[in-house]
DNA sequence: AATGACGTTTTTTTT
DNA sequence: AAACGTCATT
């Protein structure tokens, strides 16, 4: 796709911007391209601006792709565009959450619950949240839902309820009540779930376009989505669900352009709700629809793409689109590229995986028509399981022979001997294990840099354990405890024994483990101390172990040169050469069906909901993923079954079956051909880089910060007054918002504006009043020094976007834009702590503003002001110096290559600092010492 | 038709 | 910090 050259349907599909569009796209179809180029044609229209597209992605890592893609065809056939940033595309999430923090003042200081802290926090308030109050009916007898047990289920049934088709009147009352308290906890607590953002977003939405009665904000919001909002993409158009496909018809209301993508044979998130319906019966929901079929697939040999093709076709026809799918790549398919293997056992089996990985080590393979062959590498071969579970034979003979390789989708972090020794430090507090069990824990895990520490962690940990030393419950912060256990221990990155390596593992793990445990403390701050640390181990010991994923080097952005194991879920979207799917056993993959307590029919009946059997999943949703496994295979597929021990596992899954039976393969290997090899080399892709402006505030300031926080994943202890700043910056930004919508706020709102935005959880009731009274006196202030200004406000809360080289980005928020008197415009930035910082990275930050306003209107502002929030507080008030501004292009650049190279070295004297009390303890002792 | 062993997935979504 | 449905076997 390098020479630009299009199909005529692709043509078709990015020449036109007009009709209602559905784009049927096949495996392989160079979607993203073109999507891409139709984003660029839209662009090119007189008179679109880029704030007028909108394009909905899957996930985060599909819309970092399409971005750089639509940046990048824009600048070769545009040249210069400016308010790239102004256009959405992101996942439908990032979009509610987006638009409820911006025209929503409530919840600008509400925050956001994962799976695992939505989980803590349901089963903390196991009342309050519904879990104990709601009940399942098994063979006919209700009984009520138990606290950690069935908390999983509860929450798939909170989203069911909320995100899809439902007739509450067939819902128990029970359970409609319980989602009832469950969404009173989530306001109590000001959080939004990955459900409410959507929900509630369609529901303003919807109040918006339909009632006259609106607020200064719901005005600007309709006039937005009447106004601006002109053209909407949806990609992977067959994973939405029903409440995605509502915000879709929302935001097309008052008649924007939809082109929605997909491949209905592709959905496998139907257990998730996806609801292929929405793309099979798109074209009579939707008026005029055209419909484009991107039938050529460019990546298969016409054996992988043949085989693909009979897969599809078990699919019943009434059940999918009537498509084709032709085999248009350069790949040549060879007798025996596909092999049908079947082996005596699961070892036997694995030996020959292992052994092909590196039979196929430097064998020629052309990426692009006309490229020069390479040879392939680890990288190059992907082995596909059904469920990740299934690969311990793979796994072991992989280490046995040394072959590098990255695991995808196993929680195994709770397995790893340095996160036992880190468990054993909570539970030696409580009292479950002696000082003896857990030096042998440490020992184990071989940790302990230098043995006359010991002491000096256990009176760390005995001091902590002690919970009558203090009334203020946040004394007993654990993350500070880990982290002052950990460098009563010395431990620190090059304290670790071991290679270079192993270092850096270790420190991943950790890392991980100071993740896990700000998720729990997020929602259990505010305990009694012994009560929370008695729940903490609880935690280690039977949540988290199920929950959080083991860290390989895939975590940073140097992409390592192994052999991927991985679900076929997480295997889409993504190509090899090399395919492997073993473990085709029957009652694996295709998986037999689920036992045990289901949400449907359990806790919502089955017809309560629109094809509520769907979730269940059947024989069809696991033919669709056996599609996707095989068409990533790019060249060579190898599929494979070994009969296991017990009973029942004896026979071969009807997909293998299905594979012996294709012309295209081969029963044995003959194996491969006598090409010469090459010198085994991976495919080169440089990973994009997004840094936001707070990452790159600490990369500038001290890298291996940044490596300790953003990639090993170290968090800093809570703050009981976290919060306040986020208050005052929220606080002004509605004042401002409403200054742009006509409605200026006057001075003796201060007092309300505070009350709405201020949002301090973790204070203490006497830090909590303290805290207001300083908020309602800075808005005070603000009103006072700058109440008259609100009316030249120009923008408030500016999101930019710096394109600062190839696939490297920076963005951020302004958060004020205004003209001065003076006839000057300015960019501010509010601060509310006295910190004091390095000079050199404040201005360093004012560059990176000054050039993102550039970017945004194409003209560059006068003035860049730090307005400081604090009584006392420094304000600044400087000049846009275009040297400076060239000298940070130079520098954001040279950063990124850093980042690339995972090299994050710190010329710090920590000592001296005191803006980096929180994490010192990591802190390299030996780095800047020679500095004064 | 009744019994008992067996296994119990997949995973995205925010700063 | 459990109990259920499914499937193979009899």
């Amino acid at each position: 796709m390098s020479a630009l050259t299009f199909t005529a349907s692709q043509e078709a599909a990015i020449d036109d911007v007009d009709s209602t569009l559905q784009l049927i796209a096949c495996a392989g179809s160079g979607k993203t391209q073109v999507l891409a180029q139709r984003i660029a044609r839209i662009l090119a229209q007189p008179g679109v601006r880029p704030g007028n597209v909108i394009a909905f992605t899957f996930t985060e890592k599909a819309a970092a792709e399409l971005k750089e893609r639509v940046h990048s065809v824009v600048r070769s056939e545009i040249g210069e565009a400016t308010g790239l940033a102004e256009m959405f595309i992101g996942t439908m999430h990032g979009y509610c959450l987006d638009l409820l923090q911006t025209y929503v003042p409530e919840t600008f200081k509400y925050g956001v619950l994962t799976d695992i802290t939505q989980q803590l926090l349901i089963d903390r308030e196991s009342r309050r949240s519904g879990l104990t109050t709601c009940t399942k009916m098994v063979q006919g007898v209700e009984t009520p839902l138990k606290r950690y047990l069935d908390t999983r289920t509860y929450r798939t049934a909170l989203s069911v309820l909320q995100e899809d088709d439902v007739d509450f009147s067939r819902v128990r009352d029970v359970v409609i009540e319980s989602l009832g308290s469950y969404r009173e906890l989530l306001d109590y607590r000001k959080y939004f779930d990955y459900t409410s953002m959507m929900v509630d977003a369609v529901e303003f939405l919807k109040r918006v376009q339909q009632q006259d009665d609106l607020t200064s904000s719901e005005r600007v919001l309709r006039d937005h989505v009447r106004d601006e909002v002109r053209y909407v993409i949806v990609d992977e158009y067959q994973d939405v669900n029903p409440i995605q496909e509502r915000l879709v018809e929302r935001l097309v209301h008052y008649g924007a352009n939809l082109c929605v993508v997909g491949d209905d044979d592709q959905t496998i998130y139907q257990w998730r709700g996806s609801e292929v319906s929405n793309i099979i019966t798109f074209a009579n929901r939707y008026a005029d629809v055209r419909t484009i079929e991107l039938a050529e697939n460019f990546r298969s040999s016409k054996g992988v793409v043949e085989l693909g093709r009979t897969v599809a076709q078990r699919l019943n026809s009434s059940e999918r689109l009537s498509k084709k799918m032709l085999y248009a790549s350069h790949q040549e398919w060879h007798r025996g590229d596909l092999l049908a293997l079947q082996f005596g056992d699961v070892h036997e089996e694995a030996e020959w995986i292992a052994q092909r990985i590196l039979d196929l080590q430097g064998m020629p393979f052309v990426d692009k028509p006309g490229a020069a062959p390479r040879g392939l590498s680890w990288s190059d071969c992907a082995v596909l399981f059904r469920s990740v579970k299934d690969a311990d034979a793979v796994v072991d003979e992989l280490k046995r022979r040394k072959i590098p390789f990255i695991i995808k989708g196993l929680a195994r972090l709770f397995d790893a001997a340095e996160i036992q020794a880190c468990v054993g430090l909570f539970e030696y507090m409580m009292g479950e294990i002696s000082a003896s069990d857990l030096r042998a824990r440490w020992d184990l895990a071989a940790l302990i840099p230098d043995a006359s520490r010991w002491a000096k962690l256990i009176a760390v940990l005995d001091d902590g354990a002690d919970f009558g030393k203090s009334d203020r419950w946040g004394t007993y912060n654990i993350q500070r405890l880990y982290l002052k256990a950990l460098e009563a221990l010395g431990l620190r990155e090059e304290t670790v024994p071991g290679d270079a390596r192993r270092r850096e593992l270790v420190m991943y793990q950790l890392g991980k483990f100071s993740q896990a445990i700000s998720d729990f403390e997020a929602i259990h701050f505010s305990s009694a101390p012994d009560r929370k640390y008695e729940a903490f181990v609880k935690f280690l010991q039977f949540q988290a172990p199920g929950v959080y994923e083991e860290s390989d080097e895939d975590a940073g952005y140097v992409q390592p040169d192994a052999v991927v194991i991985s679900t076929v879920h997480r295997a889409k979207g993504l190509q090899w050469p090399a395919v492997f799917i073993p473990f085709l056993r029957q009652g694996r993959f295709p998986m037999r069906g689920m036992g045990g307590v289901q949400v449907i029919p359990h806790i919502i009946a089955e017809d309560a909901v629109a094809n509520g059997a769907r979730y269940k999943g059947g024989i069809s949703d696991e033919t669709r993923l056996f599609y996707v496994a095989v068409t990533r295979a790019q060249k060579y597929l190898y599929v494979s079954y070994a009969p296991g021990e017990k009973r029942g596992q004896g026979k071969a899954s009807e997909f293998y079956l299905h594979c012996t039976a294709s012309s295209w393969m081969s029963t044995s290997d003959e194996g491969l051909p006598d090409a010469e090899r090459l010198e085994p080399t991976p495919k080169l892709e440089t990973p994009n880089i997004a840094i936001s402006f707070s990452e790159l505030k600490y990369l500038f300031d001290c890298p291996y910060q940044f490596k300790l926080r953003f990639m090993y994943g170290f968090n800093p202890p809570i703050h009981e007054a976290l919060g306040y700043g986020k208050g005052l910056h929220d606080a002004l930004a509605e004042m401002h918002k409403r200054a742009l919508a006509g409605d200026v706020p006057s001075s003796d709102e201060a007092e309300a504006l505070v009350d709405r935005h201020l949002h301090t959880p973790y204070a203490y009731p006497a830090l909590r009043e303290q805290l207001h009274r300083a908020a309602v006196e800075a808005i005070d202030r603000y009103f006072d020094r700058h109440g008259g200004d609100l009316t030249l406000t120009i923008h408030s809360e500016k999101q930019i976007s710096v394109d600062i080289a190839p696939g490297v980005s920076v963005s951020g928020r302004i958060d004020l834009i205004k003209s001065l008197e003076t006839d000057e415009t300015a960019i501010v930035d509010f601060k509310s702590t006295a910190r004091s910082q390095d000079e050199d990275v404040t201005r360093d930050q004012l560059a990176i503003y000054a050039l993102g306003y550039e970017e945004l209107s194409g003209a560059s502002a006068d003035r860049i002001q730090i307005l400081n929030l604090d009584d006392q507080g420094k304000s600044t008030n400087d000049p846009v110096d275009p040297s400076l501004i060239a000298g940070i292009k130079q520098k954001v650049a040279s950063v990124a290559d850093d980042i690339r190279a995972n090299h994050f070295v710190c010329m710090h004297d920590h000592s001296a600092d005191g803006a980096f009390d929180d994490l010192v303890g990591l802190m390299p002792t030996g780095a800047g010492a020679g500095k004064s």
